[in-house]
DNA sequence: GGGTGTTATATAACGTGTTATAGATTAAAT
DNA sequence: ATTTAATCTATAACACGTTATATAACACCC
């Protein structure tokens, strides 16, 4: 048995250890997705959870709300639009923006995901991580912020001037 | 201003979630490593550590240790082969698994970085996270044991017969 | 009102993880 | 002893994030 040394290292190895939780729990999330025989990527969720809640958006705009840089937006705004769930249109007050909006079938995907499938990953996972000392999810937003504020390279920087 | 729809829905993209903080914080990791006129990525490190640590280990035996699949190993063990910080020769009892070893370029690199680098990103880490109200680590360690005792998939099932 | 800068999206190239599978070596079994 | 199964590493193909850059549309200014 080796040791697992992004665990050992602790704070050092943040980084590399929270990307490998996510990915396994992204799996995990795949598999109930698959199991309910959903046709669709776990990743592809938020972005029609974004347009479900606040309308149709433009491409920057869904990156914005999904965190991710534009060009990954796009890619993955293309999927969804092979897959037929969403419809692209120049906005017409603008011809740069392009407004994505669910279509009947991504609406559908939606609605059904919310009353099956959403609830049933949030469950999971409260299951997994709701018994905690603390609460995870504001911890999290806390390190966003934090991210947000002051970079991680300035930490030192503002530490030695002390 | 749009909404972030991850942070929004909570334990549902939770997935998601760590693994934009995670890539973020490596991200920032990186570039405190570029300051430092290191030539190395910041997902290398843990490689190198793990040899460190534990003394030559194989490929599979890497992998597990840094917590990624083998064919990953079998990349970054490559790169660190070709930037001469590590050594590969077939163990010499069995000639499927490859022994990989620090080179003194390799040694001399984890030596300088345990002394300069690796504590000033600690501690900036530990800046960021050391002062939530839980003990983080722990928990990203309890949710790592939990997934590995239940997987996400098999959490509703559970429930559903209760 | 035509040039110039800015903004929005698309595309290209890359990094690093994954799964699936092939190839080589060892272990087991008949 | 030869065949068969298991194990270890390498490779291929893909997923999905990134940065850098091209293209198209808008905004401004002289």
């Amino acid at each position: 048995m080796v040791e697992d040394v992004v665990r050992t290292l602790g704070f050092l190895c943040m980084g590399s250890r929270l990307r490998r939780i996510g990915e396994r729990l992204q799996a995990d999330t795949q598999q109930v997705i698959d199991e309910a025989g959903l046709g669709i990527q776990a990743g592809q969720y938020p972005f029609l959870a974004a347009i479900d809640r606040s309308g149709p958006l433009t491409i920057g705009e869904l990156a914005q709300a999904v965190g991710i840089t534009q060009p990954g937006a796009t890619r993955t705004i293309g999927q969804l639009l092979e897959l037929g769930y969403v419809d692209m249109q120049p906005a017409p007050d603008d011809q740069r923006r392009r407004l994505v909006s669910l279509t009947d079938k991504g609406q559908d995907l939606v609605d059904h995901s919310k009353k099956v499938i959403w609830p049933r990953i949030a469950a999971a996972v409260a299951d997994l991580c709701g018994n905690l000392d603390g609460p995870i999810l504001e911890q999290l937003a806390a390190i966003e912020d934090g991210l947000a504020a002051v970079p991680l390279a300035r930490r030192n920087a503002a530490k030695e001037e002390r």
